[in-house]
DNA sequence: GTTACTGCAAACACTTTGCAGGAGA
DNA sequence: TCTCCTGCAAAGTGTTTGCAGTAAC
């Protein structure tokens, strides 16, 4: 799966900027996360973005590519998703949802049916966000039907 | 909180036809692990299925508990909700969606918005369902804002 | 009789943390 | 200077598997 990196490639000082908007402490190794993340919509897990980075810097560490997730998380710069296997990242804030094949565990964007949040309250429940996931095959599980080897899925029981 | 155990208990006839529907074979521990799920709307863990039946049944292992309910949502009886930290299940198989709280994690069914699935075909994904799940504070989490003693997030960064 | 399941324990996968040194504000 | 961050390593949490014995069909 190519890296998908779209063309508008962030500049460092926008990702400061990112940084301190959501209180951290600006770190080179941040930046190096952030920027690694940023405009990569093929979902990456921290194990993934930690060896791409390592690749080029080689003396970091992947407690802190980790915390550095986290810590953008948590200010909600980035989302983090539970989709099964490892938590995935994703640099994209506007509303979107994810398809993600049964069969090969690929994450997707898929642009929104309706961008509009329905009731803010649901019962008691003070709704913030909504996520919407599809389930099936992706074009490429769905046509080669035979199981493939990137199978995340195992057969028995 | 409350099992919630709905009025229907699932009689033992009717859950041996469930698990022989599912292609799996009948023991009395696979009858205890889907009796316990089903009518459970509280979305348990194997981890929580687990501790109720030893209760009743000592000799009963994790692994079969884990396993059974694994065999059971690859023949889609039951699903699996991967909504971060450990693993739920749900035995409700009508279309419907959750609702997470942010604070406690606790996952609550909500009827569904509309019913019906939208294009079966994405852009050569072949859609097969459709998870929506809202994020924000319940009920409990919200009036009380302090943070709560179940607190799942941690502070910091 | 054949196959699948159970229980145990250990391995595996992923996430989180404690700590000492170091860099950012 | 004070605090937060880094890197390392180890621990924690949750999931999965190998295997020998056993039960379902």
């Amino acid at each position: 799966m190519p890296l998908n990196k779209s063309e508008t490639f962030e500049r460092t000082e926008d990702l400061i900027g990112e940084l301190r908007a959501s209180g951290l402490k600006v770190t080179e190794q941040r930046v190096l996360v952030l920027g690694e993340l940023a405009g990569d919509c093929t979902h990456p897990t921290a194990q993934e973005l930690f060896e791409r980075i390592k690749d080029r810097h080689p003396g970091i560490s992947f407690a802190t590519v980790y915390n550095t997730l986290n810590a953008l998380e948590r200010a909600r710069r980035i989302a983090a998703l539970d989709v099964g296997g490892p938590r995935r990242f994703d640099p994209n804030r506007a509303r979107h949802d994810h398809a993600i094949c049964d069969r090969c565990g690929s994450v997707r964007d898929v642009d929104p049916v309706d961008a509009s949040l329905p009731d803010p309250m649901l019962d008691g429940f003070a709704v913030e966000r909504i996520e919407r996931v599809y389930r099936g095959l992706c074009s490429e599980c769905g046509t080669s039907s035979e199981a493939s080897n990137t199978d995340r899925r195992n057969e028995d029981g």
